[in-house]
DNA sequence: TGCTGACTTGACGTTTACGGAAACGTAAAG
DNA sequence: CTTTACGTTTCCGTAAACGTCAAGTCAGCA
């Protein structure tokens, strides 16, 4: 058994043995076991093993940038969840919005974030350019410190 | 001893107590006991108390930013230590420079991160304006995985 | 048939970033 | 002098996100 996206030779209905997505994502089997424990991914099971679709694959896909973008794994379930509920009863989907917007409100303040902090690693690569100065973080003790994510 | 800010009634040498810069920053003193222990801030230390400086003050603002970029502790550290030491002999310089670039570089990719997050989810909130379809983040299994932040 | 390699399920260990509580010190206010 | 507020150290606990064995299963093949 090969490859098993090779066994389907040909279209869409692929399936991924957990050694292929590891190698393709860069995870381990550890974790990708263990998203499952978590309720992240459902791959299909035959006996004791798993078997991992396409919607797995992207599923995979979105939990490695949320992580990367700072969410908890049970966000990220929340998120995905949001995702495969879609639609609801009116007062659920408020709710649903509501939340979506309250992390994009957060991502957008990190981006800002980053960008400071981007800004003050090129400022301080520029001293180190021109090695002639002494630095200080400590100018005026910024107080601009509101939004604080999360 | 109302407020130590205020005690030193004017200019700049100006020294808080462990709850100012709490309160200032919305963070336990309990933290800031432990960003001590982790060697990120070093108050200055009259027998047993605390007295921050502002350049304490703009440290604890960088770190803040930094956890909310993504940093733990550790790189913090490290980054603010790169700050303290400035120049260096050549060879170290060098190895400084690198690691700013690559902490960059990491950010960068962040913010691309960030920004798909941001759109996945701004067109989640639109189909959950209109309630009329089905979704799927399933696509075709995009394979827009490289660049693993980190 | 025996080996190899990939996979499985537990179970316990680890790191990070603090939180909480005990037990005590100090200092200004009433 | 006692209260009240704030601060201190020390130690133990925890949640998250896996890592790391151990021990066993199963398919393919030489």
């Amino acid at each position: 058994m090969e490859s098993l996206s090779a066994t389907t030779s040909g279209r869409s209905p692929a399936r991924y043995a957990i050694g292929e997505l590891c190698e393709a994502f860069g995870v381990t089997a550890r974790a990708l076991r263990f998203y499952e424990d978590e309720q992240l991914i459902a791959p299909e099971r035959r006996g004791t093993s798993r078997f991992y679709s396409d919607r797995d694959r992207a599923r995979l896909s979105w939990i490695l940038r949320g992580k990367r973008v700072g969410f908890s794994l049970g966000e990220i379930r929340e998120l995905l969840d949001l995702y495969d509920v879609g639609d609801q009863r009116e007062t659920q989907r408020r709710v649903t919005i509501e939340r979506c917007q309250q992390r994009i409100d957060a991502l957008r303040r990190q981006q800002h974030d980053i960008d400071t902090t981007i800004g003050e690693l090129e400022v301080f690569l520029a001293t180190l350019a021109r090695p002639a100065e002494r630095l200080g973080i400590d100018r005026k003790a910024s107080n601009e410190d509101q939004g604080s994510n999360y």
